[in-house]
DNA sequence: TTAAATGCAAAAAATTTGCAGACGT
DNA sequence: ACGTCTGCAAATTTTTTGCATTTAA
């Protein structure tokens, strides 16, 4: 269970209820739309709006504590910042699995980008298919 | 310089001048938002619609000619379906520059993907940094 | 000739903004 | 107490839809 109190402060960011919600319901659910995070966030604090969940997923992105996960075909999702990975997102359910980059790959975008004289800062790897409980499904 | 004729109509679309102009600009640019395609499209077509764009690019990629390019805080940019292919992004202006894939890690998430039993379809990686020009910009 | 495509205008959906009051520090 | 944040409502922007007309095949 992380502290979203300090990692709101020491994002120069106030600790408010409906920011620690939003971080909460992501965290739990790993990747969420803006408008899924409303309805989570609606049943704990049913008075938030739509507009404040706006605003702080703008903010929290500006200050880094959130990520966008733009998607193919969908609407983008939002994550905690964390440690760099890869993204399985099912063409089916849309659901989103994280899983550990690989070094291997690491180093050749790096060395790719060096080779570019492109200043990388980030990586962003979709692998786009269908999972695993969505082709029993299927095949059903 | 592509046959775009061939290419609808292989995908039974009806070749249209709306059709072969916004494949032409897309194909010119590399990667166009829906804004830009408009805009473009609109110089040497002024009384094409915005609906008309929209329509062709729903069409045009369930029929696997366009490929939707999602892009971090920024909007979508659409690109003609063609081999697999890393894009580097630029932060600072948006543009996107095409890289080929490299086997090495292609290899990787083709076999992560087995691991987990993960029926994998397409792969996109995107890059994100700063272009050199930006760079030089930057620095001046 | 005919089914499909276009363009318009209107509708719907998504996102942003301004502002008064509430709240965290 | 102060400046930031929230919630509302309105505005704006983006995308979709229906329909009459046009067009490619």
């Amino acid at each position: 269970m992380t502290d979203y109190v300090t990692l709101l402060k020491e994002n120069d960011l106030k600790a408010t209820f409906q920011r620690m919600n939003i971080l909460d319901v992501i965290d739990k659910s790993g990747h969420m739309s803006v408008e899924s995070i409303y309805e989570a966030v609606s049943k704990v604090h049913p008075s938030i709006s739509l507009a404040t969940i706006y605003k702080n997923i703008v903010l929290m992105m500006e200050k880094g504590v959130l990520v966008e996960v733009p998607i193919s075909g969908r609407k983008s999702k939002y994550e905690l910042a964390k440690m760099d990975h890869i993204h399985l997102v099912c063409t089916e359910c849309g659901d989103v699995e994280d899983k550990p980059c690989i070094e291997a790959t690491d180093k050749v975008f790096k060395d790719l980008s060096m080779q570019e004289h492109f200043k990388l800062h980030k990586r962003q790897v979709n692998l786009y298919g269908v999972c695993e409980s969505c082709q029993a499904k299927i095949a059903s």
